[in-house]
DNA sequence: GCGAGCTGTGAAAAGGCTGTGAACAGGCGC
DNA sequence: GCGCCTGTTCACAGCCTTTTCACAGCTCGC
């Protein structure tokens, strides 16, 4: 993500010292960023990278080849993953792209063809997500300028930081759409979420509270118990007696709520017990 | 509607009877739904097709096949190409990967490697956008917004919990058939129902009280004795006499709506005019 | 018509999820 | 080094959701 668009990120983990000379050419006349390691790094580390892709030879690993396979595909869903190696049976291929692998090619084989099929996965993840950005994003009284990495209300910056304008960006991207938290952290952090992981609550919380000090009659962000988050401004109704705020989905565009009950009892009709 | 979530919908384009057959019986046997098309397809079919992948052997289209491949590629940037072809060159491979193949598959080949590259192609696709899958479903009044996780009548949202969705929408998608008990549970909590279990009947019946709130004319949810329950959106008769206050429960006097007891199924219980 | 079994209904208990404040750790500039 | 800023982790409170239970009404077989 942070390089230019059409360049891709890769990492190697091969030690065959021929293969990679004449690879590392290529890539270099191709403009990729790659780096080459000659073992098994700690997925970690691999996510510290920012990876697109990752080309490796899973006969180095041993049979812990397969694990190390599972594991990053697992707690890298958009890194792109082709196996390049020897001697391999139809079942140890299978084996391998079903556990994540997105390509397996035989060795010996040809540098452009290897360069051919990162290309074609790591355009597989990128065409997928085609953001449409450009031109700045408003809603409410909020305008998200993602060239400066920056929220305003009335040309007034709302002081996000970068994981918290990021956070912003994904919801308001994906306008009325729930979105899960795994998501919402795989898109924001760029890994897989660990079980438990408060993390995305937390910058919501954030995030709320910055938008709420500068556009407090608006209401951006919306809990989905259960589900997720979901972006959407929606004035406030401040006039609502009591238990207003859920997730309503009110078409409220204009300037006062509709007295048609829209806000009013949606979520949990439970608690008032009805008694009639 | 168009299939579910793990399928895959596929169209071959092959003339070798012989691997056609192995493929087939091994597409049905992992539920994919799959169209054999013996020539090439105008890309405007395979849009209204809405495939998730496509196989294809460029090599029946000759010289053609280039742009072919180039056409469609461009056109449904969501497709998986797999390109199965005999006797290719690098050049060939290289071309065919960088024109929008996803992958490139020398023949003859292993049936179970074509299907675990066409499914790790498909879920690279589907893990960058698991959204803007499933329209809006609409049934009588009630629209179900599946990138909600919230049902509709008159854009106002009925509130639903996760749980009240996703059975809504277990019954919403077996449109007019029955579904039992033991199904509904198996497919909304995701595990087998105890013996006694009323979990089911407690969640249709918050569902009817809130599609009843927002839908009071019409009719969602049919109980069938003894078997589950069917989900079909019915106006409810107005003709009865003092229905102002029925709604609560259908419980009932003679005249009403639904003839429930019919394990001999009548599959329309749909009644012209009952007067009383 | 009667009884057994099935379903509707209301409410309370149990469990899980989210909001919140604050402490902790790492990075960066001064 | 020191202080500030950012991001992460933790614990707790509160609320919502789900489950469970008891009872009443309804269907169906006899």
């Amino acid at each position: 993500m942070s390089s230019q668009p059409g360049t891709i990120r890769l990492a190697v983990i091969d030690d065959d010292s021929g293969f990679l000379r004449v690879l590392a050419r290529r890539f270099e006349a191709a403009g990729w960023e790659y780096r080459i390691v000659s073992s098994s790094l700690p997925p970690d580390e691999l996510v510290a990278m920012k990876l697109n892709a990752l080309l490796i030879d899973v006969s180095l690993l041993g049979s812990l080849g397969w694990e190390y396979l599972e594991r990053v595909s697992g707690m890298l869903p958009d890194l792109g993953v082709v196996v390049c190696t020897q001697g391999s049976t139809v079942a140890q291929r299978v084996r391998g792209l079903r556990l994540g692998a997105d390509d397996w090619i035989a060795k010996p084989s040809h540098p452009e063809e290897v360069m051919a099929r990162i290309e074609a996965v790591v355009r597989r993840r990128r065409r997928s997500r085609p953001r449409a950005e450009t031109g700045p994003m408003v809603a409410g009284e909020l305008e998200v300028r993602a060239d400066q990495y920056q929220a305003f209300v009335a040309d007034r910056s709302l002081g996000l930081t970068r994981r918290e304008f990021e956070l912003l960006q994904v919801l308001a991207e994906a306008n009325g759409r729930v979105i899960e938290r795994e998501e919402i952290y795989q898109r924001v952090w760029g890994y897989a979420m660990a079980h438990g992981d408060r993390s995305v609550d937390v910058f919501v919380r954030k995030l709320r509270s910055k938008l709420t000090k500068l556009s407090p009659s608006w209401q951006y962000i919306h809990t989905h118990f259960g589900v997720g988050y979901r972006f959407e401004a929606e004035p406030v109704a401040a006039d609502a007696p009591a238990a207003a705020d859920l997730d309503a989905t009110a078409a409220g565009d204009g300037a006062e709520p509709d007295p048609v009950g829209v806000t009013t009892d949606n979520g949990a009709p439970q608690r008032a017990a009805q008694t009639g």
